[in-house]
DNA sequence: ATTCATTCGTGAAAGAAATAACGATTGAAA
DNA sequence: TTTCAATCGTTATTTCTTTCACGAATGAAT
């Protein structure tokens, strides 16, 4: 139980979803759910969600499906760190408010501690809940309030920095919105929100679903097979 | 050159990457730029960069490098629509907000041009740059516009909903920033920015790069080999 | 001119991730 | 009780992506 084999992002991810979607369904300790049913919801294919179950040890039951609380505590057995983490955001402009409200009181286990600014005005104040502090004092309140994570919304130039302020701090992953993609040793783990990427590759694709400019061949969407086509489901093929 | 190889959603990703990290180096018509230093600012193996711009018809000169003018040119032949692309943002709260000022101004092929919201006080006005409308024109004016993307931005009750009306009107894909998976045929490409999931992933492999508590086995991160071992670059393994 | 270390392009190999396939199990219906 | 269709767990397969490896090309140094 303690040296466990690490999951795959990918499969991070998903069970991070897993449990958004299940919440609303569970409905006392007596909810159960399909595989096919959650792959559904979760825009994956149901062989995917029993792998991922499997990956968990939660075992299902044929013809009843999985006890959702089980699943539950089993994705918060791996997602949720039992003390808690926190996490400090650097650089609050527009989005940074807006991830500061996005995030703010929504989990027990993992919240944002603290925000810091270049900004003098704003240091001092309170936005979405989160106190506001002047990058000088980062250093000390990082260690100081055992901060181990960083989230990164300060424009490109500054990003680099920011990220070694951080780092020399002790802060163990970085979750960074600048757009581009920062230097760091193999012991920080660093995950990329790139916006410009996001928004450009739907613009692309969206051009290509336009039938007869490219040869579509549907990647990475979903077929959607698997065992419901012996159960009849309306697959449109 | 009219009918390609659709490329790569990973690839599209990276592409748009290159092109940033690439702009600020663009001085005069002969610059020039070597696969593994491109690779070391996009955190990807030379190889990895080489593979790209092979699939991009840019041929690289061997210990000249690659002409920076060519790789954009390229890039963007891939990348831009020639026509435009108009994308139509709904849900105008922070996180809607933060995206039309963060957006903004930013391309000309690619922009924002119009924001919906549920609130009729946010209905006509403008909010940074971007007039804003009621939800009750979006129908009307995706079509009029000929808006082809949309970016949905709107609390998770309304996601599904939002989306359909969007896709009725006639958008070919999507950028969700909405906690769920929306439901969507396969003529419809949706990208999903996970804001929970980033969060939540970096957390997890925070804790997990301290040493002795998983069997590290550095997947996703940089290896970093490859030809550079042969030039006798700094490698720290 | 010749040499040589570098860098490129790309086929082959490896690795990672998703899917298909199928025996085993189970609850429900006859 | 028996039958049966539905669902699970898991191995095998496929597909996709990345990396390795190496011959070819090229500019610079001598």
């Amino acid at each position: 139980m303690s040296v466990e084999r690490e999951i795959s992002p990918r499969t991070i991810e998903r069970l991070s979803l897993y449990r958004r979607l299940l919440l609303p369904h569970h409905e006392g300790e007596d909810s159960y759910i399909f595989s096919h049913d959650l792959a559904e919801l979760a825009g994956v294919t149901a062989t995917q969600v029993r792998r991922d179950f499997m990956q968990l040890g939660c075992m299902g039951v044929p013809r009843t499906g999985y006890r959702i609380g089980e699943l539950l505590s089993g994705i918060s057995g791996i997602l949720d760190a039992p003390a808690g983490q926190r996490a400090a955001l650097v650089g609050v402009g527009h989005l940074g408010a807006a991830l500061l409200n996005h995030f703010s009181g929504r989990w027990r286990w993992l919240h944002i501690h603290a925000a810091f600014d270049r900004d003098p005005d704003k240091a001092g104040s309170v936005i979405h809940g989160c106190h506001c502090f002047p990058m000088s004092e980062l250093s000390t309140l990082i260690r100081e309030r055992k901060i181990d994570l960083g989230i990164i919304t300060v424009p490109r130039d500054h990003a680099q920095e920011v990220a070694n302020q951080l780092i020399e701090a002790g802060v163990q992953g970085l979750l960074n919105f600048a757009p581009i993609r920062l230097r760091h040793g193999d012991d920080i783990y660093v995950e990329n929100v790139d916006l410009t990427s996001a928004f450009e590759t739907v613009a692309y694709f969206a051009r290509c679903r336009r039938p007869s400019l490219f040869i579509s061949e549907s990647h990475r969407g979903f077929p959607s097979l698997d065992d419901r086509k012996l159960r009849g489901d309306d697959v449109k093929s």
